[in-house]
RNA sequence: GGUGGGGUUCCCGAGCGGCCAAAGGGAUCAGACUGUAAAUCUGACGGCAAACGCCUUCGGAGGUUCGAAUCCUCCCCCCACCA
């Protein structure tokens, strides 16, 4: 192969599927497991590449659809691919567009060949393949492409989920013929999906093992499903994943979500919920999740969470960023993500140093004793539904 | 002093005899958000009640009417222009 890219494991919980370990791309080396930033228009929300490099942030994503529709892979490209055109050195994964696919399910149609998208930024139709797909994250040069799939979307009948399943099966197979006639450094994951039928789960993961992809991610989860089932559906899916590559948990999801994902074997995450709701106003801490606008923190002095070490914490109170969010300053959102980030890349990392040591069944209990602590004794809000 | 226009629920502001506890916006309060069409969206917002409903409210006091935020009289206050 070609490709600089590798993947070791370092360490195994013994308990559980978790695991530590590191992810050699082009662009730099990924301790894992770790949590991705979600930079969908090449731009994590809110904040600037030196603040996610402070942040101890290692991979971000961006996404095909969106890049493709704006500004377009080729100027992109002639502007000397998407790492310098946004000022991100790191590695970079993007999605393929396949979450558009179920989230502006709306406003395309499917086919055996491709979707055909109405484009959310000036209504002209565009067609998306597996090959396009390929072919424009090839353009934007970086470093983890995704194969081009479709969510099942919950609830869904066991025959809708076969049907979706085989054709993203079918799809990943294109992908990947596109991708071997590429070159360069960039390499391509296999998504499974599966809806949440636990043997077609694990039928999806053994079929997009059969390609022998370098990585391989479970697509589909979070849609809805309680989280029984998206956990059953997990576990499905991991016994058919190959274990010497990485897996990666797509658009997961809530502290509680990644923490379980872990303890499942997964390697990498990413999630809107950081950036988005920390926009919206939700800080993500320790204890649980804390909503700033409450009229309770109108004049409270402490940082968000004592214990976080993160530059929105250091230095301003909870009073401080409630006036924020109440006067809709754009100072918020940077801040509120700054933090928010920093929550979720301590979590991994925490988790990933607990790995390390042999520690990781005291860390996982920990995680839930200080959310049943923060609801207890501060009220705040979080799920220990994952809790098994 | 004269003429004209106004005073509506926290604020702005519609309503101009019954369908009005009173449009709409703001503020406030609460909630949602999972590979980002999201600095977005939803709900509550006079009081009591689970609910039927009851009570208090449209500057103040009287009055007309089966019925008044809406009509009449007087009073108080604000704005504009003219003296």
């Amino acid at each position: 192969m070609s490709y600089s890219f590798q993947f070791t494991v370092e360490a195994r919980d013994a308990g559980s599927l978790a695991r530590a370990g590191t992810l050699v791309t082009a662009h730099g080396v990924v301790p894992t497991p770790i949590f991705m930033p979600v930079g969908t228009r090449g731009t994590v929300k809110a904040v600037a590449p030196d603040d996610l490099a402070a942040l101890g942030a290692k991979v971000i994503l961006g996404n095909t659809y969106h890049l493709m529709l704006r500004p377009g892979q080729d100027l992109v490209a002639r502007l000397g691919g998407l790492h310098r055109f946004m000022g991100w050195s790191g590695p970079i994964l993007t999605d393929s567009g396949g979450y558009q696919v179920f989230s502006l399910a709306k406003l395309r149609k499917l086919t055996e060949e491709g979707v055909a998208f109405q484009s959310t930024y000036d209504g002209s139709r565009v067609f998306m393949t597996p090959e396009r797909s390929i072919e424009v994250q090839a353009a934007l040069g970086v470093d983890i492409m995704m194969c081009l799939d479709e969510c099942t979307g919950y609830p869904a009948t066991r025959r809708e989920a076969e049907t979706s399943m085989e054709l993203t099966h079918r799809w990943a197979g294109r992908c990947r013929e596109a991708w071997q006639r590429g070159e360069g450094d960039r390499v391509l994951f296999g998504i499974s999906q599966g809806g949440f039928y636990p043997d077609l789960r694990k039928r999806s993961a053994e079929a997009i093992a059969e390609l022998d992809f370098p990585g391989q991610a479970v697509g589909g989860l979070a849609l809805g499903e309680p989280m029984e089932e998206r956990l059953a559906a997990l576990e499905a899916a991991r016994e058919a994943v190959d274990e010497r590559k990485p897996m990666y948990l797509m658009g997961l999801g809530l502290p509680e979500d990644i923490i379980e994902g872990i303890r499942r074997g997964a390697d990498m995450f990413d999630c809107v919920v950081p950036t988005r709701n920390g926009r919206n106003g939700q800080f993500f801490t320790r204890l649980g999740r804390l909503v700033i606008r409450n009229a309770r923190y109108r004049e409270d002095p402490r940082p968000v969470d004592e214990a976080c070490g993160c530059y929105t914490c250091r230095t301003f109170s909870r009073a401080y960023l409630r006036h924020l969010f109440q006067n809709a300053e754009p100072l918020a959102m940077r801040l509120s993500a700054i933090h928010n980030l920093r929550y979720y890349l301590d979590l991994v990392g925490g988790a990933r140093e607990a790995l390390l040591k042999g520690a990781f069944s005291g860390y996982y209990t920990e995680f839930y004793e200080n959310l049943r602590r923060g609801r207890e004794e501060e009220g705040l809000s979080s799920s220990d539904a994952g809790q098994l």
